[in-house]
DNA sequence: AGCGCGAGGTTTACGACGTAAGCCTTCCGT
DNA sequence: ACGGAAGGCTTACGTCGTAAACCTCGCGCT
């Protein structure tokens, strides 16, 4: 068994060109080609199996395909899970309940984008790792705001909130750490969980614990998913210590 | 070019059993064989080249020994892995500054630990990120302490400091995804900076920012590395912070 | 009608990887 | 002296990413 990297790879025979959905039409376009094909099935195939198990050849085999003719429309697989962290930073980029400019206030801007972000986190938590894990392009575009949308939303609308330019530097660095620490964390929670079967298995039981009290009294008490409540008490927080940078950085600047 | 995953591979050749340290002498063995030499190699390799060029033959290879001797000691490429956290863990704990237990208080006893953690993550960039990306073993062994002891010693600190039972579970929670989120960020800045050569290569020039003017009026201010100010003034916040949860857990417990 | 030609796919091939299996050597206790 | 194991080496298999060459259409020309 050479690659047990992260689950069993379990690989399903072909199917592809399966429903072709009609209905748009521009002048002169056949079948859906591909190439956002590719990139969707390559998130789903991470989502399934774990970033470890992505294979070109599993690749295009979901895609009913030979590996090779991914390379038509993709220079690589890095460049192609470059694309998949893309394509999932657009999609929280089109969350409605996101604004891209305040409308009231910057905490209620700033508490929609957080929670935007975690909602994409908890919907795709094989994929979001790699929101983490590549090398990040430029120094001002941290993870998991990858983007320069999502950094000038965030740059303009709390400059036109009244931040000063140090202030929202540090508020940007404030809250991305925020995000990647308490959503990693959680989304890696629930990864784990979710495995083939392994029924409820109490974990308890075992080996370890008699020579650690401490650990074995909080047993229960840490193994408990209380991510959503402390996100948003952490949530809260931060945005007091934002608010605390605000004024602490306000100084003379022209608008 | 098959795999390009992080930087040029780039081989050397071997040279291995090079200085042979004496002075210790236990009863009967030769020179140091191997195991603890394997995940030392290991750490320095994934701290040359990145963890994505780490290879079996490769490390093999440093060590003046082909690849499948490593077998011998070690199950398996994963397991390796592994042990290089857990090396670096122990490094972490074994540092002077932290402390086991409360000495000054428990502001003090995680101020210490905190920075240990930080010392070590530094020191280490290109490992760190395998602290985060490692499935945790268990619920209550969140990145990056994740180890029985460290728990341990957080746990039984608070509480001999007078928190609750679910002060300190939400405090440890709140630690934890501060450390990691703030150091993943730093060590990444850290290790993009440190490529081949690319000497200082400003990155302003280019492209892009034209569309972005909030970003490019920031830009100098986003590219600084305040790191190390600010996860002083973070980790302090997170102290005020735990403080309040130490409150407002305060309940009628036994001792 | 013939024809080239390019878009989009396939085949084949290479080198690197993780690792199973078996072989060879060296040295120890008896 | 010798058996055996400890510790290393060699060979081999299956999988990976991907370079290169090759088919095979269907279209627009003349």
């Amino acid at each position: 068994m050479p690659n047990p990297t992260d689950e069993p790879p379990a690989d399903p025979p072909p199917d592809a060109d399966a429903a072709v959905v009609e209905g748009d039409s521009p002048p002169s376009e056949r079948v859906p080609l591909e190439r956002d094909r590719i990139v969707d099935a390559a998130l789903d195939l991470v989502e399934q199996l774990g970033p470890g198990n992505l294979t070109m050849r599993r690749l295009g085999h979901a895609l009913g395909v030979e590996a090779m003719s991914l390379y038509r429309y993709v220079p690589g697989k890095e460049e192609l899970l470059d694309s998949v962290v893309d394509r999932l930073i657009e999609t929280m980029y089109a969350d409605d309940d996101v604004l891209s400019t305040p409308r009231d206030g910057w905490q209620d801007f700033l508490q929609r984008m957080a929670h935007g972000v975690r909602r994409v986190a908890i919907a795709h938590p094989k994929s979001f790792p790699l929101v983490a894990s590549r090398p990040p392009e430029a120094p001002w575009l941290r993870p998991p705001l990858r983007s320069l949308d999502w950094v000038e939303s965030f740059v303009g609308g709390l400059r036109s909130e009244g931040f000063s330019r140090e202030g929202t530097a540090s508020a940007y660095r404030a809250f991305t750490s925020f995000l990647l620490g308490s959503l990693l964390l959680e989304v890696a929670a629930r990864g784990a969980d979710v495995g083939p079967l392994d029924v409820v298995e109490d974990t308890t039981a075992e080996s370890s614990l008699a020579d650690y009290p401490g650990v074995d009294d909080l047993r229960h008490l840490l193994a408990q998913d209380r991510a959503a409540d402390e996100f948003e008490l952490a949530l809260e927080d931060l945005l007091d210590r934002i608010a605390r940078i605000k004024v602490d950085t306000q100084d003379a600047e022209e608008s």
